[in-house]
DNA sequence: TCATGCCAGTAAAGCGATTTACAACATCAT
DNA sequence: ATGATGTTGTAAATCGCTTTACTGGCATGA
């Protein structure tokens, strides 16, 4: 309620210059003890904190990232939030959480924010495909770190999942269970994680020896998760094994078996990329690749950091995934070769 | 990369002084409609954009507000974050989103960052029960809103769930299906969360002439749920529904009949609270009572709204709640006798 | 013609820190 | 005695914006 304590106010507390008291709490300037503990006392009795606006105005930086997800209130973002919070925490930085919607126009106020020295960096997270607007507002601010989904030509720092081993890994496993008529349920064509999920999947299915009956791409969405399970059902019934790229997919997906009475692991084998919801309370528990969200997290902010501290280069880090196995893939016989 | 144009650099070109800029922008001078264009065209022209430090500085807010919650991974939260998100932004308030990890520390850290200025002001969601430190340090900073849980003795602005009415539907929805002997799983005890949903669920059942035979408080977590539900299965085979006050909670419940191979549904009733989670993919799909999470942020941030606009008082805001029927409650017999 | 009021705009003092440049004083070697 | 070298600080400008109190100039009415 009252107006807090200045510097000023500290300075003359401890009968001292604010400059002084200034550069002692910044360590720009060493003091006898006794002074010191004058000034240390005067903090403590004011219980004196220092202005972060007025800190940030005279630094010229505020020691404030921002982290930009598609939506929040997706368990992955969540976690990825969570993750990042704790990070930038450590590191002492604040954090400002915004949500994009997945509207390019948001992003881009975003990125604005980012240009007035707002934060003094971002960790950008996008989901959806760009025009090269998205590309060219980045290119103007350093200080970005593309996190997740690439942003295609756009030269920051970057931090992904090693998104074609997760590929591999589903098919490996669902092959190995001895299925060899496969398909792959992705998000949007022209996204760098749909491509790679697949290519992943694909080579790995080729290199096997099984085969990959069908791909559908589309929006990350629930409802592209139930069309192409419609689809997958109706236009290749002979595939025993499906990868899905995503756990918002998956849910579609579910929504569809449950409502024809397809089993899923007996009937129809599931793999899915995230594992970020509550997939081992899921009936049966879904078999899934897990996203590495805490090193994303731990690497999209020391790439940022480095940044800060002014790397110029734009290292590309990317982060294992793992096979999570659960229940909805079952042996389809007795074979489990793998070559 | 280059500074910034600062409002001097947007009067020298417009050929006037940064105080008739800066009032014309802020609506405090009306001037002639050519000299108005003559700064338009200038901020157009240099892309100009207030450095948000200095505003803040110098005029003693920030328009920016917080919100801290105990984790953001947690899909109640999360969702309550973005609707949050979305009601701050659509009154032109920014938001710093802060997690406390449920940590006590983290949240007086938090509210020490609301008194020095840090942001005008915070929604508070806490989850544990305060030894009387949450709420002094609350008591010394106005502008704060409880949401979701009270912190007992705290005068401030609240906004709850209506948690009674939520339990007397959960009693209501399993007895008009037949079930008379229930129990109840919640969270802590001291919390209201838990108080009420418990006196609301007991309540209606002894209005109607069921029996909660057993009631099992504890933390909200995981293993509580699981704990919970075997104490139940051994203590209580004698019940036939179960109201689980939270998603969570309900995760380890599930997991705890999963294997002991009782059929949620058939052998064992269940209604959970919250809702956030994607409990309609479930096997059996979960019935639960759903909180008005966008309800919740928007009276949020309308009460910290008025708060900061001087409005005194300290309104209790009570949202309702919503029975969500799934398939977790089969009818026990053909009775549906409600009273 | 002179007060009056309005219009259009400005000077200058903050806001609360940081930072550069320098000052006073003591010590020490020459 | 003299300069060099530390030690212990300080004065004052600066960051970019807001806001209060004013100032000229012009039209209007008496």
């Amino acid at each position: 309620m009252v107006k807090p304590p200045s510097l000023q106010d500290v300075a003359t507390a401890a009968g001292l210059s604010p400059a002084t008291v200034s550069r002692y709490l910044n360590g720009s300037l060493s003091l006898p003890p006794d002074t010191a503990a004058r000034i240390d006392a005067a903090i403590e009795a004011l219980k004196y904190q220092p202005n972060p606006y007025a800190r940030s105005l005279s630094r010229g930086r505020s020691d404030t990232i921002g982290l930009l997800v598609p939506e929040i209130d997706n368990p992955f973002f969540a976690r990825l939030a969570a993750a990042v919070e704790r990070e930038a925490d450590a590191a002492g930085l604040a954090l400002m959480l915004y949500s994009s919607l997945n509207r390019k126009d948001r992003e881009l106020h975003y990125l604005e924010r980012l240009r007035r020295n707002f934060v003094d960096g971002l960790i950008f997270a996008t989901n959806h495909v760009d025009d090269g607007d998205l590309a060219a507002a980045i290119a103007q601010s350093s200080n970005v770190v593309v996190v997740d989904e690439d942003v295609a030509g756009v030269a920051a720092p970057k931090v992904f999942s090693d998104n074609v081993a997760g590929g591999r890994l589903a098919a490996e496993h669902m092959i190995a269970l001895g299925h060899r008529r496969l398909a792959f349920i992705g998000g949007p064509e022209g996204l760098m994680s749909s491509q790679e999920r697949f290519s992943g999947f694909r080579d790995e299915a080729k290199r096997a020896g099984a085969g990959v009956e069908a791909a559908f791409f589309g929006p990350y969405t629930l409802d592209h998760g139930r069309e192409a399970l419609c689809r997958l059902l109706k236009e290749h019934p002979e595939v025993t094994g499906a990868f899905i790229a995503s756990d918002e997919l998956l849910f579609g997906a579910l929504e569809t078996m449950r409502n024809r009475s397809v089993s899923v692991g007996r009937d129809l084998g599931l793999v899915t990329f995230d594992d970020a919801g509550p997939l081992a309370f899921f009936d049966p528990p879904i078999t899934a690749i897990r996203q590495d969200v805490g090193g994303l997290a731990r690497e999209a902010v020391r790439a940022l950091r480095e940044r800060l501290g002014g790397t110029p280069d734009n290292p590309v880090c990317r982060l294992p995934v793992e096979l999570v196995v659960r229940k909805s893939v079952h042996a389809l016989n007795a074979a489990s070769s793998t070559g």
